[in-house]
DNA sequence: GTCTATATGGGGATAGAC
DNA sequence: GTCTATCCCCATATAGAC
């Protein structure tokens, strides 16, 4: 971490966070990225040695502090539970909430990191699979353990299953705002995020629990 | 149609299908792509005039039959259903019965298709609103009116934002199999799809008739 | 650590013979 | 319609002065 506090660094991962959300992974170039940070484009391969190591070192910053909060979240929710198993509300709360927040915090990237979320897993380049399995795996494990505790009817695999489709509408609806507004003529926009995260925890809670 | 019978025109459609969807539009290079399809590289020039528009011909080839397929089957069960409404699950099936079948059929792009999607979505390129507008405009609005008949209660604003959460529920588990996969350590299979389809239609159907 | 200058390669697009 | 050869640009990465 101390040595994230060089103002070059950290210029170039700001930089390089919102031109790639904006733009994508091939499209954006270093020189697009120096410029935007004011460094000097020799600067990137000094600190980062590679473009693609930049790419995955601006992604890891945001996603362990994510999963972090995500499995706190969890924690508290279950110490408050005392001994018995989290509704799926809340279970759902603690996997969405601190998603939702990064877009109210455009120190913390606001929502570019959302999108970048959804391109790492679109684009087939190998940014994902070493991320998801490093950065991934504690927040699925504990995820599912506490969803079969809550449905204790699921089987192991409707459990997967479904907190695979839950996730998949979160994240469609969070990341790609602009086609429900296409789609809606305007009426349906992202702007109350408490309001929208109640929305999607109402509905992906129902499709938690339907019978199997 | 009739000219996309010249064999050259095929070759070079299937063949940026097939490398885009591994490797992402702009990974993929014309030499890639006419190398893969045995053809010269100026023919991609001479037939389709630049990359971006190879693109676009790519995406309409397979976009139009499968919106077309969707609606005469939401005709097929409105037709069926006399003058009721049709039962959500219905609507669903309609929905995302020709995607899902997509899957099983290498010689409509398998599924390279729902990957391209995923892709469309997030890439932040151009590629996407001309084509969401004129080929999804039809589809979007058919489908929601068939919503709001089936489950009257829904607000206009609640019912696009349902079908949107399910459409994103269906998109992820479909385009994105590996992620599961992975997280459920290949205890989840993208194999039978018509079990697959059978389960997220039961979670996007309770989904959609969570009371508001 | 920061800069300038440059090496090296690959990209899309085109000209013009056949 | 198809091919070869080539133009021209922009990318990443590095060498080496400061």
């Amino acid at each position: 971490m101390a040595e994230q506090l060089h103002a070059t660094k950290v210029a170039i991962l700001n930089a390089t966070e919102r031109l790639v959300a904006a733009n994508g992974f091939e499209a954006t170039s270093l020189r697009a990225i120096t410029s935007a940070a004011k460094v000097n484009l020799a600067a990137v391969n000094y600190h980062f040695a590679t473009k693609d190591a930049l790419i995955v070192a601006m992604l890891t910053r945001r996603m362990k502090p994510l999963n972090e909060a995500r499995l706190a979240l969890l924690d508290q929710f279950e110490t408050e539970a005392g001994g018995e198993p989290v509704v799926v509300e809340k279970i759902l709360e603690a996997l969405f909430r601190p998603m939702v927040e990064l877009i109210t915090q455009p120190s913390k990237g606001g929502r570019n990191f959302l999108r970048l979320l959804a391109l790492c897993l679109a684009e087939p380049g190998a940014y994902l699979k070493p991320l998801v399995q490093k950065e991934f795996a504690e927040k699925t494990r504990r995820f599912h353990r506490a969803m079969r505790r809550s449905l204790p009817q699921l089987s192991d695999v409707e459990a997967h299953w479904r907190l695979h489709l839950a996730s998949g509408a979160f994240l469609h609806a969070v990341a790609h705002p602009q086609v429900l507004e296409l789609s809606s003529a305007g009426r349906c926009r992202l702007t109350n995020c408490e309001a929208v995260l109640e929305r999607i925890i109402d509905f992906c809670a129902a499709g938690l629990r339907s019978p199997a």
